[in-house]
DNA sequence: ACCTCGTGAGAGAGCGCTCTCTCCACATCC
DNA sequence: GGATGTGGAGAGAGCGCTCTCTCACGAGGT
């Protein structure tokens, strides 16, 4: 009725318990024909460990939190680089036998709540995923004395290792893209000023600007759709003489790309357009969307890795990824 | 140095461990300066309990696995209702403090260890999000004893409880709404038929096109934005008079839209087009798409309230919630 | 005054596992 | 041949918790 236990197993292979878990954690002192008896009964017998005893004692749980800390205006259902942040990082994780634990912070009670959990030692390690600005959570999570690593700078100056691509360098490859292409009046849609990479990527696009004696034309959106539409008609009432535009994402820019088409401005022809991000909508927008592709499978990679290094006294280094100009038609 | 133990806590509270449990779990049965003194022993340490070896114990886990079965047509960063999905169980589950462990099964590697890891009792339920079709893991999830539950009516002949939308009847209105609006030539672009949703949505645009005496015009895809085009372009050879299409999905939807802008159909002039389960895109498409929404959020909160149920011996009847026709632009 | 009963608190077993410690058998060396 | 070393196996403690069982105590009935 019951799963069976090791007491069972090391019965059947007429062994001791010991001998059963030398086995079954793979030590080598254990003479062969011992070992092929116990691993038939545990065949036999359908044997699988039970993890929280396991646990109990090892004082390891294998398992990792990835905590998505969404703000209210950017759900992470809207949008795809959560998810596929997400994915990859259940790969990477399952490929090395941990358990993915996914947790949401959205209000300030799950933030309690999360803070419990994880001091209460349920779980090895924290993989943060936070875009937001003023979050809390990193200032938190590193009090306690788990490991931590953010996907993506964190916003407040906290020690957490963390992995990031080259917004400001990207930015500025898009902005020398424009340029390049003969365009005089370049304004941008900026993302929303306390996230990092909304901030980088402004700074990308001043760099440029500055070293090339064009005046910067700003709005800001907060990397929505709707909030790209609304900064887009903004702009064109600012400077109707405008012929280029970088945004900072590229859901924004799918949401620019609508207002565009509703003031009846061709794109490329009247006004080129710049994303960032090259989500998979990039391709299906009309026109597709030139824009910044940053190796979101690679980066969480190397988060995950990040996060095992630390288990065994790695090194702590941020790791900053390049991006990559993807030329469609849209500039 | 290490965490407080329920020890720790009793012996500050100058109480035994057990009436320290009693406290902590909440029993009625402690006398109110007692109880007082425990919580404050609780505070000042800081006491979190051992998830471990409370498990141990009670044989339960309070953690639930999501199970993401995805083909490899369709990823699941590629397609938001997954997310949606995630995003929203994860929230419910959390409302009653269950664990969300994520799993990916995508190859049969992953599926041996899934099987493993659930049959080795880590959780207390299953909720399989399962979207393709001749998945083995409905079948396989259900020989083992732990509850399961479906989004989506698993498309084997199986039992296990589900959730699902009314696919049928979803399609048949969106073909209504055509026929009702002087469409005469109305195709459609069918999912992948190996999947219960590819199947009734056909099933319901027949139904109607059966009853009114057109004739179908059929091309079927596998629900990704690539499908979508593809399958559009090859009804307007089939069909190049069609003035009507009813697409499975939104996502294929976003590609018929390409397809007929790039062959000069104008939507909703020349061909109208309905789509199906009003994902967030809808919205941005030009023109913005109709199409059928379905309470993913809904769904998914009662696929919670399902698993819940059957932890306590409550129904397992399957719950089948009604789609709403959301008219936009495109027809 | 005795007994019953209910209530609140403690003692202690045990959940299934790992891991140290111990022991035994046998090979090796002076 | 006795001391020493070595590889392989078992005994048993203990991880932190829950929960049953037991007991002490006081209220209420006879």
């Amino acid at each position: 009725m019951r799963r069976p236990t090791l007491e069972a197993v090391a019965a059947r292979a007429g062994v001791s318990r010991a001998t059963a878990s030398r086995v079954v954690n793979g030590q080598t002192t254990v003479a062969p024909h011992i070992r092929d008896a116990v691993e038939r009964a545990i065949d036999e017998l359908g044997y699988v460990p039970n993890s929280a005893a396991r646990s109990l004692v090892t004082q390891r749980t294998d398992s990792i939190a990835l905590v998505v800390s969404e703000s209210p205006t950017r759900v992470f259902s809207e949008d795809p680089l959560f998810s596929t942040v997400i994915r990859s990082a259940s790969v990477e994780l399952e490929a090395v036998n941990k358990q993915v634990v996914l947790m949401l912070a959205s209000s300030a009670k799950s933030h309690a709540r999360l803070e419990r959990y994880i001091a209460g030692g349920h779980v090895d390690g924290v993989m943060l995923i936070s875009m937001h600005g003023a979050d809390p959570l990193p200032t938190a999570l590193s009090r306690l004395r788990v490991p931590v690593v953010s996907y993506g700078r964190p916003a407040v100056p906290v020690d957490i290792p963390f992995v990031d691509n080259d917004n400001v360098g990207g930015a500025e490859a898009a902005v020398r893209h424009l340029l390049s292409s003969g365009r005089r009046r370049i304004a941008t849609i900026a993302g929303p000023l306390d996230m990092i990479a909304g901030q980088d990527r402004l700074t990308g696009y001043r760099n440029v600007l500055r070293d090339s004696d064009h005046r910067s034309i700003v709005a800001v959106g907060d990397f929505t759709r709707e909030s790209g539409s609304a900064a887009m008609r903004q702009l064109l009432r600012d400077d109707p003489a405008l012929d280029a535009v970088f945004v900072a994402n590229d859901l924004m820019a799918v949401g620019a790309l609508q207002s565009l088409r509703q003031a009846g401005r061709r794109v490329p022809d009247d006004v080129a357009v710049v994303g960032f991000d090259d989500i998979d909508a990039a391709k299906y927008t009309e026109p597709p969307l030139t824009t910044m592709r940053h190796p979101v499978t690679e980066q969480t990679a190397a988060l995950v890795r990040l996060l095992l290094g630390l288990f065994v006294g790695g090194p702590s280094d941020p790791v900053i990824l390049p991006t990559e100009l993807i030329v469609r038609e849209s500039a």
